[in-house]
DNA sequence: AAAAATTAGTTTATATATAAAATATTTCGT
DNA sequence: ACGAAATATTTTATATATAAACTAATTTTT
């Protein structure tokens, strides 16, 4: 501890030297806002999962990566568009194996590679999930109109253009 | 709900009886699109704030909410602030403990009670995070003007009123 | 005041998530 | 073809998060 250590003020190293203006606050207060939206819906869908089907987001998300791929996923593309380590990936497929969801099999020419696809249980749980969590997404916006939603979908394309992304590769 | 509602094709008879229009994909792609917004955003963050300061973004915002805070605050009062499980907050809070950033103390007249409260070296600590965090957050928005953001601010209202929340004590 | 209910918090079991190291396997440079 | 580099995935250690059960203290009821 500092023997004179009362109220550092003024303590602004020179290192972020983006003219910060009274706009930090906008930008703050908008970001808040933002993960407040997204972690109370996000919420009311996990807690939906679990109650009314039994099943995890993380759970459900894979799955619907596997629909949208009828000849099945490699861990590694799974990994990538989920968005998520290959760790992740590894724990997850490992616990909807044991619960019959989806299914390995080997790729001729690449003892590496697995590709994970979705059992006929897999699908048919998917395909029972589906309705109800539309449902529940339309209700989470059902307070914007046609028309704020276009508003917003557009302002958030820009937003996501923002955002630097390194490299994606399908 | 409206009886005039449009097309209403195709209902399904048992559960969700709300009119499931077309428009179901435009709140699905809507939603999709915030999500990876603030998961490219709160990534971007994360591992910031782990490479310049060696801190995880639940610990910095348990600070965040001290800092805010000078009286201190009970566990319960940071569960509800952080929206997080109790049992949560005393897993951060005992790492932040064993890390000297926060201190706990007894309330006289109720023993259940604990007030927590940032140490010198947790105001430090915090204190030095924040312009660069503003500063992230910041760049994050830059390809927003300040008009879009004062749009997307107040959509976000709207969608965030839409939400029905329980009840919130402070 | 004793029993019942509420409140505050911790503990336990489990799931999700990451980073970094480890293990295979394939491909590339020479 | 051989060793080095790259690729695909798993393992390990750790952190975060929840729900449910539990402990302890305070209030409320009767």
């Amino acid at each position: 501890m500092d023997a004179n250590a009362p109220n550092a003020i003024g303590n602004k190293p020179g290192d972020f030297e983006t003219a910060l203006t009274s706009d930090d606050r906008v930008d703050l207060r908008v970001w808040l806002r933002l993960l407040t939206c997204v972690n109370l819906i996000e919420r009311t869908v996990r807690n939906n999962l679990r109650e009314d089907f039994d099943i995890t987001l993380p759970r459900f998300d894979l799955l619907a990566q596997l629909d949208r791929a009828p000849k099945g996923l490699s861990m590694g593309q799974l990994s990538r568009r989920l968005m998520v380590s290959n760790g992740n990936v590894t724990g997850l497929i490992n616990r909807l194996l044991s619960e019959g969801l989806v299914e390995r099999s080997h790729i001729r020419g690449d003892r590496r590679t697995q590709l994970v696809s979705l059992t006929a249980a897999g699908k048919r749980a998917f395909d029972s999930i589906t309705p109800a969590h539309a449902a529940w997404i339309s209700e989470a916006f059902a307070s914007l109109s046609r028309d704020e939603m276009t508003t917003l979908y557009g302002l958030l394309a820009k937003l996501k253009a923002g955002q630097i992304k390194p490299d994606e590769r399908p």
